[in-house]
DNA sequence: ACAAAAGTGTTCGTTCTACACCCATGC
DNA sequence: GCATGGGTGTAGAACGAACACTTTTGT
């Protein structure tokens, strides 16, 4: 999200104007219609989650689409995507990722749009009842997605945003991002699978994940899903931020 | 470069139309200026170049940039990429990928641009003189781009772009459109040692590629270079994939 | 006491790393 | 015949994959 950052490539817009009196050498150029599309993730029971809605405008009206918006002029392509996101599940502060930008002249047949898709991961349990209620927006399991009639290029948008999160799942700790902040090396390793759909050993998995000293294990167990209970466990961000100071470079 | 396959998201214009009397739900919104940005690497002698031109327009002018263009109506922003590319060194079917969308709002102070950054590899030897003498474009070594003044955003284009390249040509066998048909074992090995930023053992990389069974090792040396000569090899589009039909994944 | 899921170690094979000497050739 | 870069093998360490039994506890 480097159009977020506070930094001199993105001041604050009262520190600038346009100046429009001066012929630039953009001059004369065309302007296109510009939207973000987000896919957004979420994890619960065992497998990964998308959220579409159902597509409310004719031609395709009924049919299902990611969730989107068009890019406003004094709004920066990254805060577009965040604002959907907010828009549609009242999340801030969610771990967000661009992707890829479709540009093809006819993939939007009526209007000539240029959209960026991020995904977004998200914790799903708060914020479930909300969404289908207040949208009409509900989660469908990656596995099924194939199968909908999705708008447009959002099947390959989902496609692509799936192959990027499960590469960058690998080498960098994000999977943490779609689990609540405690959870059971059971549920961390369900995720995982979803994720790469391939099954994990149960054994190699958490001798991994536990020799990288990233996750604190809580006194706490699971109660409910089973008589002896799982142990709960905690992500660190901190103690990773400190270990990838230091070079460790986290990879499953 | 998804926008460029000729499937049912980018057909002939000429199947289509734009239906301008209906009012859209996009009626309203407001348009942007589209660009392209291209980082170009080359290799040659044991470093990774990438092409830059001084920029020839006020408030920037003599600034170093990436190569590119604005997106036109009738074009892909994959095409306007390629074109770019093909305007400034006469090449066309070049290896590219897209890197990342800019969309801060002033990240170019004169207007709201929005640029879709691509890199290109291409083997320098036969159009470095042309480029050169034609355009002012130079090719600078990636370890010196840091101390340049470029343009914009230009230098995290740059960045994003060699850090995507970086993690490619590791699982990818890209690294080959940047060297010549025929090449010694010994300039692909510079030629990873560069992009890759570290030194790799002689004997353990030549047999970990060769163990792949990619390469044809042709009956011919190279002269001048040493007295005994080094062999030179041939990458096996081909061979490889019917390999990769197979399951077999490309590492170093 | 038993059913159901949780938790835990070892062995083997593969891959990675480090490292040094002889070879072929042009001069 | 010698100087120069080219080419090759082995041993030890680290890592990944496969695999099964005991523990805990609610009913």
């Amino acid at each position: 999200m480097l159009d977020s950052l506070p930094n001199k490539l993105n001041p604050s817009p009262v520190a600038h104007f346009r100046d429009t009196s001066t012929p630039h050498y953009h001059a004369g150029e065309i302007s296109l219609l510009n939207s973000v599309d987000c896919v957004i993730f979420g994890f619960y029971g065992t497998e990964l989650h998308v959220l579409l809605h159902r597509f409310p405008y004719a031609p395709f009206k009924g049919f299902w689409a990611l969730l989107g918006g068009f890019v406003h002029l004094e709004e920066s392509i990254d805060d577009a995507a965040r604002n959907t996101v907010e828009r549609l599940t009242g999340l801030d502060n969610v771990y967000m990722e661009q992707v890829y930008t479709f540009g093809a002249v006819y993939r939007v047949p009526t209007e000539r749009v240029i959209t960026t898709c991020y995904y977004a991961l998200i914790e799903v349990e708060p914020t479930l009842v909300k969404l289908s209620n207040d949208y009409g927006a509900t989660w469908h399991p990656i596995s099924k997605v194939g199968q909908l009639d999705l708008v447009y290029d959002h099947l390959l948008m989902f496609e692509k945003a799936l192959e990027q999160l499960r590469r960058k799942v690998r080498y960098q700790p994000i999977g943490f991002e779609l689990l609540p902040d405690k959870f059971t090396m059971l549920e961390l390793r369900n995720l995982y699978e979803s994720i790469l759909e391939r099954s994990l050993d149960k054994r190699n998995f958490s001798k991994k994940i536990l020799n990288m000293s990233l996750l604190q294990k809580l006194k706490e167990k699971q109660k409910g899903t089973s008589r002896r209970g799982a142990y709960y466990f905690r992500f660190e961000e901190k103690r990773y931020q400190e270990l990838a100071a230091k070079g460790f470079l986290f990879e499953i």
